[in-house]
DNA sequence: ATCTTTTTGTTCGATTTCAAATTAATAACA
DNA sequence: TGTTATTAATTTGAAATCGAACAAAAAGAT
């Protein structure tokens, strides 16, 4: 009963689409699957990361660095703020923004575990040799550019 | 009050890794952002285009077609059984397999939004050159294999 | 100054999602 | 046969997530 479908084969655009989105989701996931040990949710990780890198930060900043909706960043901040690991500051220039900030537990927590994310993160990417990594962040930042730009 | 962190240089694995993510997301926004119009999710329409790429599928190896879990599959299907877009068939060799087929309505539906999504993937991914698109492909393949496949 | 628009963050409702526990069916095997 | 283990799917409870509506603050226009 296995009908045998006209497979009319994909195109080039359509598989590497799919690659990419299933090496992401299965790379993600080898990467983070222990932070659940923490307690830490990836958003959350994606947080402190940030806070850690780059310092203080706006919610709507930091919604654009994670990539989420910034209804879901007070959630998450929300969260974090709970357990004490972030805090938030009113800005007194401009009162609509929250400069969000580690406390100190939250500074020692993502110093405690940033570095075996970090190699973790290397393990994984380790199954590429280092000019196939750097050729694959070329690819990538070149599909973040705006629809727009593209020229030909 | 910018205060220049001494900035310990990301790892080109590192590196790699967030670019892969971001693109991902990025990209997979971009082609899914018009499925609302069709009230539909995306694993929704992952589950849809399994089904009509592949065949009637059970729900395990659905879960594993579009990496989620095969509690979270018992939903979606619920919600697509619902509107009528898939039904539940009991295996009878082994009753405790489902197979998921597409009702008429289902298949309907995927063959007519199918061709609009295909074209919507090739041009995001013509960002990239035939060439790129293919080398993407074979990296992320590569990223994919299990971590034990490694062999140093 | 007052009205309008824009921007930041919050809230709300609905859905997705997961992990863990559970149920049902089958397989393995003594 | 009966017991145990495995497997497929469901349920449950919690959290993440989104989009849309909302409030507060600031900026701009006249």
């Amino acid at each position: 009963m296995k009908q045998q479908k006209r497979t009319k084969k994909d195109s080039l655009g359509l598989m590497s689409f799919t690659a990419l989105l299933r090496s992401a989701n299965i790379i993600s996931n080898e990467v983070h699957k222990n932070l659940g040990a923490n307690n830490l949710t990836v958003s959350q990780f994606g947080i402190l990361e940030a806070l850690h890198k780059i310092g203080p930060m706006y919610q709507r900043d930091l919604a654009a660095q994670i990539l989420k909706t910034t209804g879901n960043i007070t959630t998450v901040i929300d969260n974090l703020e709970k357990r004490e690991l972030v805090q938030r500051i009113r800005e007194m220039k401009d009162r609509r923004y929250f400069q969000v900030v580690l406390t100190p537990e939250g500074a020692k927590l993502i110093k405690k575990i940033y570095p075996t994310h970090v190699r973790r993160v290397d393990q994984v990417m380790d199954k590429l040799t280092k000019g196939e990594q750097e050729e694959l962040k070329q690819l990538c930042d070149k599909l973040e550019q705006k629809e727009s730009a593209k020229q030909d």
